[in-house]
DNA sequence: GTCTATAGATCGATAGAC
DNA sequence: GTCTATCGATCTATAGAC
């Protein structure tokens, strides 16, 4: 699958360093915690990220973003079996996040001020999942109304369940949250559907 | 109210210290912010906290503590009327987390590695409280199981409101999924109270 | 393109004048 | 008890050898 041309080992580093910055948070992560993540030393980081931490995280964030988009958004938005696609999103989820010990490092970036670098790229991510997730409940047969205040409620408790699940080391009440948000999406689409 | 007897002035800059805690996370959170937001010098601060930020942090999270247990926990652990204690909570707790403007210190410190040092006490806020609620819907009516079902969808969803409504910019998506919440909550115990 | 060495700034924390 | 001055450590970022 390697190509010979250009696309230098930039993008093979940028999983390691969104767990660094996961882990850490964007003040917390150091370079020499970003470097012992990736194996690269700073001069490496530099070569392949010149703006330096900034850089590091809007790349990670693009990164992030992509596999959402592909993941999750475009099939909500191109959706023909709104239920299968609900249960789909709640199961990707749970695996991306690891039952909520896996932060949220979109979320997490918009509660300090570090964050606000970055806050048009996080704003977009949230309004687009849930304006997605809304689209699916539509075509699923949920008034619009109701179709944004339930996606608007499930990607908001999605975060919640990370917070809460990482603050109680808990794995399974993540699990208990988002198996209930499911069911309440589902029931609305086949109460109209 | 002052009294001539001791209490230092210790106590007074809790609340600043606890905003720029909020604010910029532990990390983020330098001495410098934390001398600027209380108006003390940094030997000030020391003689107040020998131990540094971390016994600061650790008199915050006391202090907020303290304020929940009053005002929220307690209620909930001795209701008599639960739809009233249900409904004063959700408004307690939208004025105090300012409709998601303002984040939750406590959940925010289990969300990265810098919090580590603070979990016990994180981990038993988050107890406290979903214990407490379920108590409270259990006063009301609803089935053990259940209540504490409830009650864990809803700590959590506090939690993800914050989060959303931070990384939107907008406090009216925290009181839309407040407002769910609650009547969520207030169904559960007209419905078998 | 990788590393080590290091600059310059800022960090948490301390010392000491008042 | 408050401040200023300053310590050593650590930070981000750069320079330069290989």
């Amino acid at each position: 699958m390697s190509s010979k041309r250009a696309l230098t080992d930039r993008e093979s580093a940028l999983p390691a360093l969104a767990e660094a910055f996961r882990e850490h948070g964007f003040e917390g992560a150091t370079l020499a915690a970003l470097s012992k993540a990736t194996g690269l030393g700073k001069g490496s980081l530099y070569n392949f990220f010149p703006g330096g931490k900034e850089e590091m995280m809007e790349a990670v964030l693009e990164n992030v973003d992509g596999w959402f988009v592909n993941t999750i958004f475009l099939p909500l938005e191109h959706v023909v079996d709104p239920a299968a696609a609900i249960t789909a999103m709640f199961d990707d989820v749970t695996a991306y996040f690891r039952s909520g010990r896996r932060v949220c490092i979109v979320g997490s970036l918009g509660l300090n001020s570090a964050g606000e670098a970055f806050s048009v790229r996080v704003k977009e991510y949230f309004v687009r999942w849930i304006s997605a997730l809304a689209h699916c409940l539509e075509v699923g047969g949920a008034p619009p109304a109701l179709a944004l205040d339930l996606s608007e409620e499930a990607v908001s408790g999605i975060q919640g369940a990370i917070v809460l699940a990482r603050a109680l080391g808990d794995d399974t009440s993540f699990q208990r949250i988002v198996r209930r948000l499911q069911s309440t999406l589902l029931d609305a689409i086949s109460r109209s559907g």
